[in-house]
DNA sequence: CCCACCGATGAAAACCTTTTTCAATGGACT
DNA sequence: AGTCCATTGAAAAAGGTTTTCATCGGTGGG
């Protein structure tokens, strides 16, 4: 029970509800709040797929075809300022964007669809530490990600 | 000890060591051993650091000032393939390789001075059950990197 | 030994993605 | 209305990787 209490995965906020909540957070660090931005945001807010830069720009487009794709880098780049994104690592593409959580979390991630799924609770102190004292390196971040495939796939 | 047993630093093959053996798996693949390639294979071989292909290019020139950086992209290319180099992942740079190490291990790398070390035994199994019991996903792979400071730093 | 073949090479061109530049736009505030 | 200035999209530039191509040169067969 106390091993079982120590991993959770997520249950976020549903990707909808994250569109006022990034709008708040741009108006809130001096960001206007333009079209262009919200149509960058919604994609990117209700995706539970990591998008490319270019992806998120077809998709953007439908509702604002005005759209340029620099504008789309700048408003990620803006949303990874703020933590409301983060980039998705994965071995044949490291340029993908997520909507980021609060906290340490590490990333789930579908081989076939792309699905993405935040767990957290992993036990590496015991493991940090050995490899501390075998290699002579202080360990101050770790990144970990599983791979694998969905429920749905 | 039995905790302490599972997680090992890799007292790895000397980097000098390694040359013959990744040419002769270039010849035994069919591969010619030529000069060029050669001079990629010292540079990447010997490094503890992972390397870019214009870092590989600005040292292997030194020994072989007539090389092309099309033949290192080539050569890293094959000595992918063969699993005798990786791509090294990091926040900020996905496209340095480092040599490889047989079978499954993780990487400790330095912020500071990008020094390399592999290590293995982490114990993700109990973790990664509970995840797949969470989420419905199958894991299949896992990716584990430690970011710290080295002895030297 | 000579030749034909073909893998390998480097230069140049093409390509693709990302960043920078720039003139124009249009909110916010007075 | 008028000023200020963040924001925008187009275009150019930059940066990195891949493709193309003519040439080179090692190897194996004649
Ligand atoms: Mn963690
Ligand atoms: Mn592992
Ligand atoms: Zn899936
Ligand atoms: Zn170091």
């Amino acid at each position: 029970m106390v091993s079982r209490a120590r991993t959770s995965t997520s249950a976020r906020m549903s990707t909808s509800a994250r569109i006022p909540v990034w709008e708040d957070a741009l108006r809130q660090h001096g960001y206007r709040l333009t079209a262009p931005r919200q149509a960058v945001v919604e994609i990117v807010a209700e995706s539970g797929r990591a998008l490319n830069p270019t992806e998120i720009y077809d998709r953007a487009r439908v509702a604002y075809p005005r759209l340029g794709l620099v504008t789309v880098y700048r408003t990620l780049e803006k949303l990874e300022e703020l933590h409301l994104v983060q980039r998705v690592h994965r071995p044949d593409n490291c340029q993908a964007f997520i909507a980021g959580v609060e906290g340490h979390q590490h990333l789930l991630i579908c081989q076939n669809c792309g699905r993405v799924q935040y767990f957290s609770g992993d036990q590496l102190e015991a493991l940090i530490q050995r490899v501390e004292a075998d290699t002579g390196y202080q360990v101050h971040d770790h990144w970990l990600q599983l791979f694998g495939k969905c429920g749905e796939c």
